[in-house]
DNA sequence: TATATGTGCAACTTTTGGGTTGCGCAAATT
DNA sequence: AATTTGCGCAACCCAAAAGTTGCACATATA
């Protein structure tokens, strides 16, 4: 099952791993004390993660380390990159398009 | 049921749906006949999407045009930004941050 | 006024996803 | 060598979400 980017940041759990893997590597063992929640638990969601490669594994000994990968995170940025325009531009285009597409229909 | 801007972006038909409307507000008909799929299913990605305020709707007749509200989107990047200094800095600091914790443990 | 069209809402089915439990394995500890 | 610890994997349960079907209602059109 090859996950999608976008649905592993849609849960709360997840995006809460990036944020503090993003200051610091952790393993598993320390997420799961972090949040109210079994290990295995969140070991599935790091998972999710894993599989879409916004995080990546680093083995020590027995413990494994997952640390953030910002060039996959930046996907992201490029999906939003066709809005950006859109919010930054003061004169609200769309009220244009829309005016447009009813004279059209007359 | 109050709908997240994250779960609402997770789901590719709504991503769709969005690209498409940010060119032009479209009515659920316009939409349903985009993708290979019943009104009924857009319709309820489209509640989604407002509910969450990604969409507003806009009455003409018995037609509603839905539009796209690139304010809402502006959330997204903000979410975005904790991210951002990590992909534009070619120096990566994880490696840092890794290395720095195998030290504290010995 | 009768009919067609565009839409939302509700009930139902099927699929997906998050969580738990139980297991096995490899590395550390005794 | 025996035990503990950290981890992944698989099976199962339950809740949520995606899609379908059927309906009601309001606005156009004949």
């Amino acid at each position: 099952m090859k996950q999608d980017i976008f649905q592993a940041i849609a849960d709360p759990t997840r995006r809460a791993i990036l944020t503090l893997i993003a200051i610091q590597a952790l393993t598993p063992n320390a997420m799961a004390e972090k949040f109210d929640m079994s290990r295995q638990a969140v070991s599935k969601h790091i998972k999710v993660l894993q599989e879409c490669g916004l995080i990546k594994p680093e083995q020590s000994g027995r413990e494994i380390y997952y640390h953030f990968n910002p060039k996959k995170m930046k996907e992201f940025d490029n999906w939003l990159a066709q809005f950006r325009t859109m919010w930054e531009t003061k004169f609200n285009q769309l009220d244009k398009v829309l005016s447009t597409i009813k004279k059209q229909k007359k």
